[in-house]
DNA sequence: CTCTTAACTGAGAAGGATTCTCAAGATATC
DNA sequence: GATATCTTGAGAATCCTTCTCAGTTAAGAG
């Protein structure tokens, strides 16, 4: 019977429009990225993979996950843990509220902080390439929201 | 012939009203801190300190900034490139430009930006505890500015 | 000023995340 | 289906940071 699970994943489409070698192992990464809603770390992507293919290896998992970035496929993102986590890389920007209580990690798009950036940058004759806004929170005291 | 740099720093000022004992090592830290506008990593605040007592050691420079970490006597930042990098705490906030071609770091306040961070916090139920806003830029293009 | 105790330091070991090395394996081309 | 190229797995190596522990120092009590 036909694996119903090998129809290609968004990760991949996106990474043969780019004429990336599609190997084993970068399909089954793509496929655990494509399935993920989260913001997997290098662990947990490794774990995901293993469940697919038991013999993949975690560097193979560095070396893709950077190969995706340099690809611009995936964004790569540091929230004060030590260690990187990925997402897909969206089709519309947002940035992140990371809740220290929980870890849980949020998104959310704020377009009027977006223009701000980007006038900040102009006005001191920089393009702004890239950013980084975080928002480290923890649940409201009074209110059981 | 006293040594006329003996005069307390500012970091050391701080340093005192928090209660933190004060040995040799940690007041030239501080020293080096106040008297420095840039951003240090951890290898420069040991460079800088050497030249005052060159049998001071890297543990010590960690540790120290730790500390100082911890009673908001500094600000750490990751701006990147893999380590962290230190200034003196400031009295008002602000954020951070960095030239991508030159790695130089600019500082910037928006206090919309700010406002604008909190509301969002606000509005999903959260406390706003800390935040992260980091621009990565490139020179203009056609200006000379 | 000296004692005492708790805290601090230096040096190197240890740790965690990531990258590198290299032999073996897979892929693609002709 | 031989050959050149790229990729993989496994462990070594690297970078930054923290830990360990024996020796040293700060700071308060007498």
């Amino acid at each position: 019977m036909p694996n119903t699970n090998n129809k290609i994943s968004q990760v991949e489409e996106h990474c043969l429009k780019q004429g990336i070698k599609m190997t084993g192992q970068r399909k089954i990464i793509a496929k655990v990225l494509s399935n993920s809603n989260d913001h997997p770390d290098v662990e947990q992507l490794l774990q995901r993979a293993s469940k697919i293919d038991p013999k993949i290896s975690i560097a193979t998992i560095y070396r893709t996950m950077r190969l995706f970035e340099e690809h611009h496929i995936v964004e790569r993102h540091e929230f004060g843990d030590g260690r990187a986590r990925y997402e897909e890389a969206p089709s519309v920007h947002h940035d992140h509220i990371i809740d220290i209580k929980s870890g849980k990690v949020i998104e959310f798009q704020n377009d009027e902080i977006e223009k701000l950036q980007r006038q900040i940058a102009e006005d001191r004759g920089f393009d702004l390439v890239d950013h980084k806004l975080e928002l480290y929170v923890t649940p409201k005291e009074n209110q059981d929201s």
